[in-house]
DNA sequence: GCATATTTGTCCGTATGTATA
DNA sequence: CTATACATACGGACAAATATG
C-alpha cells in the first residue's frame, strides 16, 4: 500500500529524451526532492536508483554531483548520497543571504530596466489571484518567482542563478510546515505593499520591509523545525 | 623546450592521497588553472590527462563536473571539457556580484563579531609588506583574501563560499593584466582606507569606497580584455 | 565532399574497500 | 567478529559525434 518512490521513479523514465543524461536524470531527481516525493534524508541508492531510471550508475553519479552542488544532495564518503535534511542553522543562513541579497537588489535598483518590475507585478497579481482560488501550492509558486524578481533588479544572471539555488534549498525546508495557507497567506499583503513603495520609488522603504517580512519568515519556519525535532 | 603541460601533471601524481580521488583531481586541476598553467581555451583531453595523473576516465569525468559546476571549466557536448574562457560581460557580472554583496556585507556590519575585522587587518598587512618585498603574487593572493573578509562580515557560511568560487572565476580573468604590480599597487592604499572607515564605524563611507574601488577594478579588467580581443 | 582516425558519451563487469546489521 | 550490503574506482567495450587528411 506504500507507494513505493522506486516505482513511481520508473514511470519518469519514459521523460527522459533531450540533452546530456546526467542533467536529464538530474532535473527528473530535483523535481521528486522539491515536490516531497524523495524527503530530507531519503537514501540515494545508485543500484536501486540506477535500474529505476535506466541508467548505469556512472551516468547516477554524474546526476548527483549536480544535485550536490546544488546542494539539495549530501555525499557521505563510502555511504552513499542522501536528500539533504536542513538543520534550523541552515535555514537561518538562507534567510540572511536572502535578506542580504534582496534587499541590496531592492536598494540597487535604478529604474533603468522596465521588464524586472513587470515580473514582479505579474507575481504579485499571481499569488492573489490564486489565494482567492484557495490554490495554496499556486500561492507558494507565486511566491518564489516575486523573491526572483527581486534579485533581477540588479540584473545580474550569476545572481539570478544562485538565488534560485538558494530557494530550492529553502523549499527542502518548507515541508515542515504543514499548513501552506498560513505560512504563505499573510505575505500577500506585504509583497504588493512592497512592489508599491518600488513603484514610487521610494527604495529605502521597500528595502525595509522586505528585511522586516524576510524576518519574520525565517522565524516562523525555524519555529516549525524546532516543533518537529522535539516532538 | 616547450614545458608539455602533461608531463607537469605526472608530477602531481604522487600528491594525491586522501579523501575522494574525484575531489583531489578536481583540486590539482583547479590549482593548475587558477595559477596559469592551463590556460583559459585549453583542451581537457580525458585520455592524456587520465593517463597524466593515474585516474581512469570515469574518475576524471567526475573531476571535471565538480570544476564544471564551479564554472572554471566548462563543457562542449561530444567534443569534451575546456579551462573556461570569461567574456568581458561575465567579468561585468562577476563585479557587479561582488560589489552588490560585499557593499551589502560592509552595510550589515554589526560590530558584534571581532573576527571577521582581524581577519581584513591582517589581509590588508599582509598586502602591504609583500608589496615592499616586490612579491606582486602574494599581493594579489592579500588582496583576495581581504575581499574574503568583507564577505565575512555578513557571517553567512553560504555567502563566504559562494563569493569564494567568484573569485576563483575573476582569476581566470586576471591573466590578461600582464603586469600584476600596476594592477594591483593601486589599490593598497585603498584597502587601508577602507578598513580605517569600518573600523571608525563609518560603514556607509566604507562601502561607497569599496563600490568605487570595485568600479575602477572593473573598468581595467575589461580594459584589458579589449586590448587582447582587438589585435 | 568523403573516408578515416580520434575522442567523447554511455554502459557494463569486477575487484577492492568501507560501513553497518 | 563475521557477514552483508554498498560505494569507490578501474578497465574495457561500443556507438555516436567530431576532427583530420
Amino acid at each position: 500500500m506504500t507507494p513505493d518512490p522506486m516505482t513511481e521513479l520508473a514511470s519518469d523514465r519514459a521523460a527522459l529524451q533531450r540533452s546530456s543524461t546526467a542533467e536529464r536524470v538530474a532535473h527528473i531527481l530535483r523535481e521528486r526532492i522539491t515536490d516531497g516525493t524523495l524527503q530530507p534524508g531519503s537514501r540515494l541508492p545508485e543500484d536501486a536508483l540506477g535500474s529505476a531510471l535506466g541508467v548505469s550508475r556512472n551516468t547516477l553519479r554524474e546526476a548527483f554531483r549536480l544535485l550536490i552542488h546544488e546542494h539539495l544532495v549530501v555525499a557521505e564518503l563510502n555511504r552513499g548520497a542522501f536528500v539533504r535534511r536542513l538543520s534550523s542553522a541552515d535555514v537561518v543562513d538562507l534567510y540572511r543571504v536572502r535578506q542580504l541579497v534582496e534587499c541590496a537588489a531592492v536598494r540597487a535598483f535604478t529604474g533603468t530596466d522596465t521588464e524586472a518590475p513587470d515580473d514582479l507585478r505579474r507575481a504579485v497579481q499571481e499569488g492573489e489571484l490564486a489565494a482567492k482560488e484557495d490554490r495554496w501550492s499556486d500561492v507558494a509558486t507565486a511566491n518564489m518567482r516575486f523573491h526572483q524578481a527581486i534579485v533581477a533588479l540588479a540584473r545580474s544572471p550569476r545572481l539570478d542563478e544562485y538565488m534560485r539555488q538558494v530557494s530550492a534549498e529553502l523549499r527542502l525546508a518548507f515541508h515542515v510546515m504543514q499548513n501552506p495557507r498560513t505560512f504563505h497567506e499573510p505575505f500577500l499583503g506585504r509583497n504588493r505593499e512592497i512592489l508599491e513603495r518600488l513603484d514610487a520609488g521610494d527604495l529605502a522603504t521597500a528595502a525595509d520591509l522586505l528585511a522586516a517580512y524576510l524576518r519574520d519568515a525565517e522565524r516562523q519556519v525555524v519555529a516549525g523545525y524546532e516543533a518537529v525535532q522535539t516532538p
